[in-house]
DNA sequence: CTCCTCGCTGCTCATGTGAGCAGACTTGCA
DNA sequence: TGCAAGTCTGCTCACATGAGCAGCGAGGAG
């Protein structure tokens, strides 16, 4: 294509998407047939030169969702739309919609869903409607109970995603991490725990988030971890936490000894699941989401434009 | 429109739009009739959901041009987009090379045009083919004689134009702005100048910019104007100036005394002609872009969007 | 110089899409 | 509860559009 015809197609696109011409009447004006300047179009679309955004808080990008699924082998992937987003808290709010929307056609419902907690699943409690299914019980599947004044949060979501569902939510009534081995196995050989524990075993799905390895990670705001905490992890190669437990970049754990006082299923039970859930937004969260779907920890991502895109780059 | 009519219609502009489904095909994944589906789209274009731009520097907003030729009353305008574009440097090259394609495109070529100086009309002048037109003679409507390094480039701008028309320049050997009245009028007495204005006066068409009322102004790089004049004529309402005169937002004249003193034509004779063509691109010009319209300083306007807004808001 | 190949043009035809309309339905009010 | 007004639905029909094809012409090889 010579310059002469880009600048005829550019003239023909504005003619027909700004003006609301017929492809005729684009012919007529610029002295072409009507054949011509549907090939000019078609040429200003194949070249790029033509975008086309759907701006809406519900938006996807179906495109990106399809080449998740099929070259990073997803079993279904949900991609909220970017555009015009400021803020990473609106992507990740977005991204929350989204999940909720997800559950909400998941088709066969679930009976039991193992659920972990932080920011972004209580967000997606707080989107999801009431009677999103009927009958959904919820079960804790790493320990929750947090340390600080935003108290109840982990177990919220639970009830929350129980209560709306219309179903009852099993906490697991223990600290997430534990400072001692030998606390955390007492706490795993109490009744009351290991019943949760086998219970969250048995679920038919999970959904879970995942955590950054930086300062903002919800471990050191609950008092699991101190930043010193975090700053090890990362020179181990820590790229972020799923349900708990830190993992480097290929979905590895970064460090067994904290992993071994770290309450909840390890990741080769939640891989043993059919239905893996994973909702991940955000820039900050880049590495781990390519860990989590890298190892097949996830067989369904919900994410963000942005992330999807890193995914598909590496 | 209820909720999930507004979901529905993000859904199938998504298979549209992104996945170029037919409204039938939609139709049958969302288990709706194809009429509804053709609904549901015009609905998500009204509303806004849908944002179609055209991404190449050539690109114009029609809309726009038809906004500012029928609410500001030009005879002609031109918009360039303003999408993907970073940088002003970028805005100001587009903005150039739009009326660069406005100049080659008019009819009747003019046979004489009256030109101004500065860095948009320099670059215009680059981005002018060889050919644009068979023998079109120009001739500058404004002191020009360079002060500084920058030499020439008042003179460059009007030879290359003439130049590439098939035409021969005729230049105004005087400064922009002289320190006394009496130079000033020795200098329009002299039979060689008061020739190039005649000349001038008699010219078919104008083309000019406008430059800002700020530190960054070219009579301050040549030389002809310090910062310290620059910030009074701004106390005194200056808003920015048309070949070399200062003007406030309504287009008068800022400083007689000061426009005494500066050569070329006044800006009642640049009205008197029927084709005004006027080039302004960039933020910092909006202030003076809005005088030049005001005013009917110019009959066409060949701009950028974002400027082009700003018009249309006030 | 001639022939062959390739790409572009303008066409036919099948399909996709928007305008307009009659009937069903909901909604608001007495 | 009954009626009127307005809204939504699914249709027909006319128009707009893209796929596919035959013919033309430019450009290169022999």
């Amino acid at each position: 294509m010579d310059e002469t015809d880009e600048l005829l197609s550019i003239r023909a696109a504005e003619l027909y998407y700004e003006e609301n011409k017929t492809q005729d009447e684009i012919g007529q004006a610029l002295r072409l047939t009507r054949w011509k300047v549907g090939r000019l179009l078609a040429q200003a679309k194949q070249r790029g030169f033509i975008r086309i955004e759907i701006l809406h808080p519900r938006a996807r990008r179906l495109p990106i969702e399809r080449r998740l699924r099929e070259e990073r082998g997803l079993e279904d992937a949900i991609v909220v739309s970017a555009a015009g987003v400021s803020s990473s808290e609106e992507l990740q709010s977005r991204t929350a919609q989204a999940a909720a929307d997800y559950l909400t056609a998941l088709r066969p419902v679930p009976r039991t869903l193992g659920v972990s907690w932080g920011r972004t699943l209580f967000e997606l409690s707080q989107h999801l409607r009431n009677g999103w299914a009927t009958g959904v019980n919820v079960v804790q599947i790493n320990g929750g109970v947090s340390l600080n004044r935003r108290a109840g949060t982990a177990a919220a979501t639970a009830v929350a995603i129980a209560q709306k569902g219309g179903g009852s939510a099993t906490l697991l009534p223990s600290p997430a991490i534990l400072e001692h081995l030998a606390t955390k196995e007492a706490i795993e050989a109490d009744r009351v725990v290991a019943g949760v524990i086998e219970f969250a075993r048995s679920a038919d799905a999970y959904l879970f988030s995942a955590g950054p390895a930086d300062h903002t990670s919800v471990h050191i705001e609950s008092g699991y971890l101190t930043e010193t905490d975090v700053d090890l992890l990362v020179q181990k190669g820590a790229v972020g936490d799923v349900v708990g437990r830190y993992i480097d970049s290929e979905g590895n754990i970064v460090d067994p000894a904290l992993d071994a006082r770290t309450v909840g299923l390890t990741l080769d039970e939640v891989r043993e699941s059919r239905l893996r859930i994973a909702v991940i937004a955000g820039r900050s969260k880049h590495p781990v989401a390519d860990a989590v779907v890298r190892s097949g920890l996830c067989s369904v991502l919900v994410t963000d434009e942005a992330t999807a895109l890193h995914l598909l780059d590496g």
